[in-house]
DNA sequence: CACGCAC
């Protein structure tokens, strides 16, 4: 699928200096390097929603016509080809095309389309779709770009002179310190032989050895996140200043001009050079860009700016080949015997079936669930019996924001070179991080954006390669889902014939030890109870905020954590809530919480070596403290017991699972149908099969 | 209370 025209609101095309766009059948002869725009160049002019009429300058009908007639057999061109016409330095096409180094042939549709627009100097919004070489996109023409400055002198780079920490030419901005790293290494392989000097500066590493180290060797191109980056730019004393930058980029740029981010974008902006001194080219990269953040993108750029989109609007604005689905949990505890249960269910037929090793990303949209998932895992992947099945070699890594940076670096590092591995990842990894052979994409809970079910299920079918898309939501999750992913092509479970038993299954009752799903099950609840006591508190906490945001009823989010903290966790009672934070998230008089001063024992033990001491100030920029405890828990299992007397597994016999939602009528599923029509716990098929969001065909194979 | 982002 080719890429299209970009549409513009149509008040904005109206406008006189209405952005031009470019996309790939604008393009119909990729001979022509030099000046491929002036053939096509297309202004293009839809709405943003295609239920829009379609205006334009020149009749709508007639350019697509002409771009349907004109769609090029491949979107790309060669990379050589750039070398041989002389628009790309010989050795930065050799770095790319050569076997032994990037050993790419053809470029993308994105790294097409933007290159002549980069070089020329324009300003620049590239939506294009995950895994589609954006990280290429940039960098090629901007290295080339820097090579091109005549107060560059090619031929002292060897030598390494003339470079110093203000001759930064090109300032890349990234979300994530990882992702950050990943440009760089991109960056630098890209660069290897010109003399080009690249730099990375992200926090949670020592900055002086990170000044030392440009003020030694010198950049030209500097590689960072946020907090870092205006910390060394606005210090006067890091001597690390951009008097002659020229390139500005922002990679995932709706992310960092969203709410958290943009202020401190800003902010480094404002450190950079006047734009009316020292001209500035800003450049704009992602998968995704929301509409409420094309204010900020227009605020940004130049107002001539291109808006190069190889995204057609009315496809899924993800690769349609990914089959994605849906399964409904009948409690939260079902999620980790759900998603052994997958990866079982995959690993027994990834030999006869040749298929590629589990190599499966779980994300939750709370960091301490990242963690009491990958300890309960880990713990299962230690026992005698784990080892001998088919996930025996299967890797367990953790990663989130607040192991320390050495942690993250090595699970990342761990990831990316593992066969068979599990990474229970917070958002951290969600964008642009490129990670081989990803078969599974699982997202546990509804994100708490479209965006970032798009970047997360994007680490997998990278390059062209397959994978799966799976989302496990509670049926209380479901009106949530419809409004933020209704709109996905994601298959929808059969509620006869359901793929994974362990997601329906009734884990208040004993389970079976002679069926697989009461294995799991079992498994889990074991390996769970085995988890410190207050890494179970911070988990329920960290789901407080998500799960009564994203339940239609904040009486079925805390009676639905209540019995994950009872069944799955395995606690006698749910943590307190002090009167505080009720008040705060509108939780009084809510049937199932535990209103009181947080039981001191949970947290005076161990403390915050889990980087979990709450009631602290996160912000960044408001000078608290994080509650970081570098240096992480050390081994596993140090402190195990912490559990004790709230176990309660060993008691098969209890009547009252749900224990501590006394009081609420609503102790089996109670509540659910308190809605009116919202129905039994599995939509019928009817019901689900009628809604146009959820897609039948295709086959999904499981 | 909820991703990520500096000390």
């Amino acid at each position: 699928m080719f890429g299209t025209v970009r549409r513009f609101a149509a008040s904005q095309v109206l406008r006189a200096a209405a952005p031009r766009s470019v996309s790939a059948r604008s393009i119909p002869q990729l001979q022509k390097w030099q000046s491929p725009l002036s053939l096509s160049s297309v202004v293009a002019t839809r709405s943003l929603h295609s239920s829009f009429p379609r205006l334009s300058a020149v009749s709508a009908e007639a350019v697509e016509d002409v771009l349907e007639s004109s769609r090029p057999a491949a979107p790309t061109g060669e990379f050589a080809q750039l070398a041989t016409d002389n628009i790309i330095d010989g050795s930065l096409i050799k770095n790319i095309i050569q076997p032994d180094r990037m050993g790419l042939k053809t470029m993308t549709e994105v790294q097409f389309l933007t290159l002549n627009e980069i070089v020329k100097g324009d300003d620049i919004l590239a939506q294009a779709k995950t895994g589609t070489g954006k990280t290429l996109a940039f960098l090629l023409p901007t290295l080339q770009n820097i090579l091109n400055d005549p107060s560059v002198d090619p031929k002292t780079f060897a030598r390494r002179a003339r470079t110093g920490p203000s001759e930064i030419r090109a300032l890349i901005i990234s979300p994530t310190r990882e992702l950050a790293e990943q440009i760089a290494v991109e960056a630098r392989k890209l660069a290897f032989g010109t003399g080009l000097i690249v730099q990375t500066a992200v926090g949670g590493t020592q900055k002086r050895a990170g000044l030392a180290k440009i003020q030694r060797e010198g950049c030209h191109l500097l590689i960072g996140t946020p907090g870092r980056l205006k910390d060394i730019l606005s210090d006067p004393w890091t001597g690390v200043s951009a008097p002659k930058l020229n390139t500005l980029i922002l990679d995932e740029a709706d992310r960092l001009l969203d709410q958290g981010f943009s202020a401190e974008i800003e902010e480094i902006q404002a450190l950079l050079p006047n734009p009316a001194e020292v001209d500035r080219q800003t450049l704009m990269f992602s998968a995704t860009v929301p509409r409420e953040v094309m204010q900020m993108v227009r605020k940004t750029l130049k107002r001539d700016f291109k808006h190069v989109n190889t995204v057609r609007e009315d496809e899924v604005p993800t690769h349609e080949r990914i089959p994605q689905k849906l399964v409904y949990l009948r409690g939260l505890e079902n999620g980790l015997p759900a998603v052994l249960e997958l990866a079982q269910k995959y690993q027994e037929r990834a030999e006869s079936e040749n298929l590629r090793p589990f190599k499966a990303i779980v994300y939750f949209n709370s960091t301490a669930e990242t963690k009491i998932s990958a300890e309960a895992f880990s713990s299962l992947a230690n026992s005698r019996e784990f080892r001998m099945s088919p996930l025996g070699n299967v890797k367990m890594i953790e990663i989130n924001s607040r192991l320390t940076q050495q942690a993250r670096t090595r699970s990342a590092d761990n990831f990316r070179r593992a066969r068979e591995a599990i990474l229970f990842s917070s958002d951290v990894t969600a964008r642009g991080m490129d990670f081989p052979d990803v078969t599974h994409v699982i997202q546990v809970g509804v994100p708490r954006e479209y965006e970032t079910y798009i970047h997360r299920l994007g680490r997998t079918g990278r390059a062209g390669k397959e994978g799966e898309g799976w989302i496990f939501i509670h049926k209380g999750e479901h009106e949530t889902y419809r409004k933020r992913l209704g709109r996905l092509p994601i298959k929808g479970d059969s509620p006869t014939n359901p793929t994974l038993l362990t997601a329906g299954a009734d884990m208040s009752q004993p389970q079976s030890p002679d069926t697989p799903e009461g294995q799991i099950i079992t498994q889990i609840q074991e390996a769970l109870a085995s988890v410190p006591a207050d890494l179970k508190v911070s988990s329920y906490m960290g789901q407080l905020g998500t799960a009564t945001s994203s339940f239609s009823y904040k009486g079925e989010a805390i009676q639905a954590l209540n019995q994950l903290s009872s069944i799955g966790y395995g606690m006698a009672t749910p943590p307190y809530l002090s009167p505080r934070l009720v008040q705060q998230m509108g939780l009084r008089g809510v049937t199932g919480v535990s209103v009181g001063d947080r039981p001191r024992e949970s947290f005076s033990r161990g403390g915050d070596r889990d980087g979990f001491s709450r009631g602290g100030d996160r912000g960044f920029s408001r000078g608290g403290d994080r509650g970081f405890s570098r240096g992480g828990r050390g081994g596993r299992g140090g402190s195990r017991g912490e559990s004790r007397g709230d176990f309660l597994f060993g008691d098969r016999n209890r009547g009252d699972r749900e224990g501590f939602s006394r009081g609420g009528d609503r102790g089996d599923r109670g509540g659910f149908s308190r809605g009116g029509n919202r129905g039994s716990f599995r939509p019928s098929g009817r019901e689900r099969y009628s809604d146009p969001s959820f897609k039948e065909g295709g086959s999904f194979d499981f």
